[in-house]
DNA sequence: TTAGGTTGTCAACAAGTGTTGACATATCTC
DNA sequence: GAGATATGTCAACACTTGTTGACAACCTAA
């Protein structure tokens, strides 16, 4: 049993390592598999297939962020530590890679757009309140994402942790303050 | 010759609406040939197989922004007016979708990044002046395109047209006014 | 030990992938 | 017209995909 759990926590690891990084059709699993020095047929065994695998991987993701804050501002401070500290430079991707790499897959894209506005979305505009500033909110942790991590600028290094937090703070803030039509 | 110049443009057309949209390697050759209604075996033949097709669809892309505008303000109006006016509800997908869609992929993310490297942000960079600046520049970019077309919400409506511009413009001044560490 | 359930291994499957070459048909040049 | 070239059609190839079932190895309980 405790064997079984072991390699089914090892599907799951690398599971979610590969099908968050390069996203859902891209990843075969037979490298996720090789990766977790498992047989290839033991993932439809305990996940019944590999969109129950992918499933598994979404199981715990997406705490939700309006059971931490109350306040954009406190908001604000919640986001800077999740994007500043955890992510960077951790073997599991972030959930903000995980939605980049999959919000256009054929077979998941669906699902996990609904799963981004139901878990994601929704909460920050019960914070927020104004849909316009949410969307720009939202806009600048994916952007900064983007640019960061989806696409590696060559001759731009990676800032410090402090000059990242200033940057994430500064577009943050400018997000929330914006008052044009608001439709 | 000129049947032949129809069957190869409609296949540059298909290949870069699905190939840009969804990806390099989730989109397949037969999908494209079906969508062009051509033979599969016509686009080895043309282009010389996947990866040439692909190249060809990014020929003439990533037009040089810096060709057309000479200060941080006049750049500033040329993108509002290519993300306001021209990839609104296109058929063909935006260069911001191409680069989201397959700036991890397997077979073409490099490729793909150091195109948006050296097409896009050394470019901006040359206006802008200073490479964190220019980063949350581009971030403004990208993650505006990821909420609104990557990500779509379903009660946030489609903005209106000047309200998008507003949202965009406000941004972008927030982006090009960033002063704190600029490592 | 025996019986039973769990866990892992292996081979095969149907379907889909990119690519190639043989062949047929059309189009143009002389 | 005849010949050559361009263009399209079709079948097959080697390979990979997700999934399944048969079988062996292991552990536990009676």
């Amino acid at each position: 049993m405790t064997k079984a759990l072991n390699t089914r926590e090892k599907l799951l690891f690398h599971g979610r390592r590969l099908l968050w990084a390069r996203g859902y059709s891209p990843v075969s699993l037979r490298q996720i598999a090789k990766a977790a020095d498992v047989d290839v047929a033991l993932i439809s065994r305990y996940f019944g297939g590999k969109m129950g695998l992918f499933d598994a991987t979404l199981a715990d993701a997406f705490d939700d962020p309006s059971a931490l804050a109350k306040s954009p501002e406190q908001l604000m401070d919640l986001m800077t530590q999740l994007f500043v500290t955890a992510p960077r430079g951790g073997e599991t991707p972030s959930v903000v890679r995980m939605i980049l790499s999959n919000a256009h897959d054929d077979d998941v894209g669906e699902k996990v757009r609904n799963l981004t506005h139901e878990k994601f979305y929704a909460p920050l505009l019960a914070i927020i309140g104004c849909p316009a500033r949410t969307a720009l909110f939202m806009s600048v942790l994916l952007g900064i994402s983007v640019v960061e991590k989806t696409i590696k600028l060559p001759d731009y290094p990676a800032p410090s942790t402090a000059t990242y937090e200033a940057q994430l703070r500064h577009m943050m803030q400018a997000a929330l303050s914006y008052s044009g039509e608001t439709q």
